[in-house]
DNA sequence: AGCACGCCGACT
DNA sequence: GTCGGCGTGCTC
């Protein structure tokens, strides 16, 4: 008795209820407590995801990030509603990176998982219509309008249609008040239903039925087709391609059906072979990423010159007592080679390896190098790939499968379980800082964080390292190798600048080109060599100008000129997209004294294409690579030599490899230089000396012409001698008295809304409640944006500095404090306000 | 972020 | 009188 007692209550006891919670996609800063129903209970992990209510009618997905018993006291918890997978898709260490990025960045973990999970994995619930199962429509008291008829019918036959379709049949865009009739009149239900929708991609394949296998049936079948020539095609295909004869074995894997599309072969005769059991047919799920399907003939061999050798050696030895290792290679000097030998170490000893480059940079070029030498083990990471293959790769880096990974800013949330060695390539390029939507976040930062998680080195790879980084290796925080050797026969070009107030007074320049640079461009595309003209700025004018009343043209929406287009005969903001044709008279006098000021490429690739008429020139900047392939088929043309001009932006400096190219011209330094931005000048020298690194790659020696009408800035002192370490040390100086990075942190405020007075009144209170919290020298008054106005949203901004050491966790909890009681204040509570650390 | 609830102006 | 505008507050 007191047995049988003793044992219902230690099964009682024994009977616990879970609790898990819950991270959500959605910018709440909390996770939140679902009760786990008993069935679940052997198979709950954290890091698989579940489907659970969310609301009054929301149904979607999130990520189990912890486990336990605790009964929330303040309100009832909901039952999660189903586990979605058998093992973690999200790691242990995500989670920490996921935890630090949301507080560092001040995002919430929510936004976070947000970029880190493929939308594939992400789910979240589509309202369908359904038939209500009572519903009749002879017994309903209610008159039904035709479409209302055309519903029903419709419905009857298909049971489900989502809002879409609903809207599609009915034509009309007033779908609502159409479903709340029905509703009303309990002719439909709507239901949740949520979708997984990632799909496993699956290939039919054809193999021969076993009873046939053996020899003599084998024979014994080719005599029965005999008579049936198309069925015996099928027939003899199948065994030149799959030889069972040999090995009976091999028809385990059978032939993709798709082989017998591409010849001559009928359907039909397949289909009978199937009919007739001779032939089966079965699915298999295969991979997205068709490399890893692909037979490649690996080429592991990696070539290293003695100065690279000794550069990754060196590398080597700095990680031995530190966990960073900045690497300072000129262009050309072939760091990725470097790269690819360290990362084969890495994974040939079977741990992971993580190589981030700027989205720009990730060419065919560099996939199919990349390919051959580490074959299926790499998967690639990049926005032009779907989205199922992000999920694939996802997949394969959770299992294992995937040692490699090589991708842009966001494959840093990927979910490695074993990384020993991350590269940020191109260290210094601002992509690799998202700037919308949150989390704002640099990955060569957040790359840091990552290695030492996982007890991981990282290298810092550039030609033109950041600011930031730099001073980090030389105070000794992290240690840094120097490549100062071009690989191969290249040697860096030599720069010219060109004086052009110099040129203009003596009437040498023409439009916006010197004599100079016209005249050396000449006799290179006479000797059949290629250039490179650098200008960082799309369109053909940025602004148009009334020469009588001095009007400019101005978007409606933003506070900024339009650009004059002229393949459209348009004005363009390049901001929020508006567009207009271009008027021929001044909109505010109507004086026909219309001047266009400025030159963007457009206006280089016309003037040129006159200068030039038998050269062929091609143009590479937003508007010309906007179609899937415009991209490489610019490269390509160019790299074929067929383009004997290109002229593009930024987008020419970044990481391309030209044999040919024995002329760069910057046609606009200063405009570089003249930015209001504390880090113009860092970037104008990165930008000249990366696109200066574009010429010269092979034996021929390079020229660089830049014009301005600046020649004595010290900037050039040091950019003619390539002395990226001089210039550092003089900007590092003016860094140092206004108190910039890397001598202190910045948090950027920017305060968003419709009225321009609400948005400065309330940039104004909140630097007063900042003041008071951080004092005045911290935070800088609140000012206007370059561009204050953007699709009629005005915009504030308000600048903390921080000093190195001063407490950033409890520093960030007050600047939060502070925007939630400003926005107690129901006139301020429609701001919007954003959080920007180490702005770019 | 969605989404429902709720309180004030132009309409069958 | 109602529809629907979007301000407000909540989501385990």
């Amino acid at each position: 008795m007191s047995q049988l007692n003793l044992n219902t209550i230690e099964e009682e006891s024994l009977r616990k209820t879970f609790f898990v919670q819950v991270l959500l996609p959605v910018p709440i800063p909390k996770t939140f407590t679902y009760r786990v129903p008993q069935k679940y209970e052997e198979h709950i992990q954290v890091g698989i995801r579940a489907i659970v209510p969310f609301g009054k009618k929301k149904i979607i997905t999130g990520v189990i990030s912890a486990i336990h018993q605790d009964a929330p006291n303040d309100y009832e918890a909901k039952y999660l509603l189903e586990l979605l997978d058998e093992y973690p898709v999200v790691s242990r260490q995500q989670f920490q990176l996921f935890e630090w990025m949301s507080q560092y960045y001040m995002a919430t973990e929510g936004e976070v998982l947000n970029v880190g999970l493929p939308s594939g994995l992400k789910l979240s619930s589509e309202s369908k219509i359904q038939l209500n199962p009572a519903f009749q429509l002879e017994q309903s008291p209610y008159i039904f309008s035709q479409i209302e008829e055309v519903v029903i019918n419709l419905l009857k036959k298909e049971g489900l249609l989502s809002y879409e379709q609903f809207a599609e049949i009915t034509n009309t865009k007033q779908t609502s008040v159409l479903i709340k009739d029905l509703l009303k009149k309990q002719v439909i239900m709507l239901i949740e239903q949520v979708q997984e929708r990632y799909k496993p991609k699956t290939e039919k394949r054809l193999r021969l039925q076993k009873d046939w296998l053996d020899k003599a049936q084998l024979n014994n079948l080719m005599q029965q087709l005999d008579k049936k020539p198309k069925q015996l095609d099928v027939l003899l295909k199948y065994l030149q391609v799959v030889p069972v004869f040999n090995d009976s074995s091999k028809n385990e894997i059978g032939v993709a059906k798709s082989i017998f599309k591409e010849e001559q072969f009928s359907t039909s005769s397949i289909n009978t072979l199937i009919k007739n059991k001779i032939f089966e047919e079965y699915e298999v799920i295969t991979s997205r990423l068709d490399y890893l399907n692909r037979q490649e003939n690996l080429d592991h061999e990696i070539t290293l010159s003695p100065a690279q050798e000794a550069c990754r050696d060196e590398i080597n030895t700095i990680f031995a007592e530190k966990d960073v290792a900045l690497l300072h290679g000129i262009t050309g000097s072939g760091k990725t080679e470097i790269y690819l030998s360290l990362i084969r170490e890495v994974i040939e000893s079977g741990s992971q390896a993580l190589f981030l480059l700027p989205e720009i940079a990730i060419t065919t070029q560099m996939i199919q190098r990349v390919r051959k030498i580490f074959g299926d083990q790499v998967g690639i990471y990049h926005s032009k790939f779907s989205d199922a293959e992000r999920v694939e790769v996802w997949q394969g880096v959770a299992e294992g499968t995937i040692n490699f990974v090589i991708g842009v800013r966001s494959s840093i949330l990927l979910p490695f379980n074993n990384l020993s060695l991350i590269v940020v390539d191109e260290e210094h390029e601002s992509s690799y800082k998202q700037y919308d939507p949150a989390p704002r976040y640099n990955a060569r930062d957040t790359a840091v964080v990552l290695a030492n998680i996982h007890k991981a080195k990282l290298i810092l790879g550039s030609a033109t390292p950041s600011y930031e980084s730099y001073y980090n290796a030389k105070t000794g925080k992290y240690g840094l190798s120097v490549l100062t050797e071009r690989y191969g026969e290249g040697t860096m070009p030599e720069i010219e600048v060109i004086d052009m107030r110099r040129q203009k007074a003596k009437k040498l320049v023409k439009d916006d080109y010197s004599h100079s640079l016209l005249a050396a461009l000449e006799s290179e595309m006479n000797k059949g060599n290629q250039a490179i003209i650098f200008q960082n700025r799309r369109g053909y004018a940025p602004y148009l100008q009334c020469e009588t009343c001095g009007w400019i043209s101005e978007c409606e929406n933003c506070s900024v000129s339009l650009t004059y287009h002229m393949h459209q005969h348009e004005l363009k903001c390049h901001y929020c997209g508006y567009r207009q044709k271009s008027p021929s008279a001044c909109l505010s006098c109507e004086s026909t004294a219309l001047v266009m000021k400025g030159f963007g490429t457009e206006k280089i690739e016309d003037d040129l294409k006159l200068h030039f008429p038998d050269v062929k020139i091609q143009r590479m900047d937003r508007d010309t690579t906007r179609k899937k392939y415009s991209y490489q088929q610019i490269i390509e043309s160019f790299e074929s030599g067929e383009t004997q001009i290109l002229i593009g932006t930024q987008m020419v400096t970044k990481g391309l490899d030209f044999e040919n190219v024995s002329l760069v011209g910057i046609v606009d330094a200063d405009r570089m230089m003249y930015y209001p931005d504390f880090r113009a000048h860092e970037r104008a020298f990165q930008m000249m000396l990366q696109v200066s690194g574009r010429a010269g790659r092979s034996h021929k020696k390079g020229k660089v012409w830049i014009q301005s009408f600046q020649e004595n800035h010290p900037l050039f002192n040091y950019l003619l001698k390539y002395d990226y370490e001089g210039f550092y040390e003089l900007q590092l100086q003016e860094r140092h008295s206004f108190f910039y990075p890397p001598f202190c942190r910045l948090i950027k405020i920017v305060l968003k809304g419709a009225q321009a007075d609400s948005v400065r009144n309330g940039a104004r209170l909140l630097y007063e409640s900042l003041i008071g919290k951080l004092s005045s020298q911290r935070v800088l008054a609140p000012h206007e944006p370059m561009i204050a106005k953007i699709r009629n949203i005005y915009h504030m901004e308000i600048w903390i500095k921080l000093e190195k050491g001063y407490p950033l966790e409890s520093t960030k909890s007050q600047i939060k404090a502070s925007v939630n009681k400003l926005q107690e204040n129901s006139q301020f509570r429609k701001l919007r306000v954003v959080f920007d650390v180490d702005p770019q």
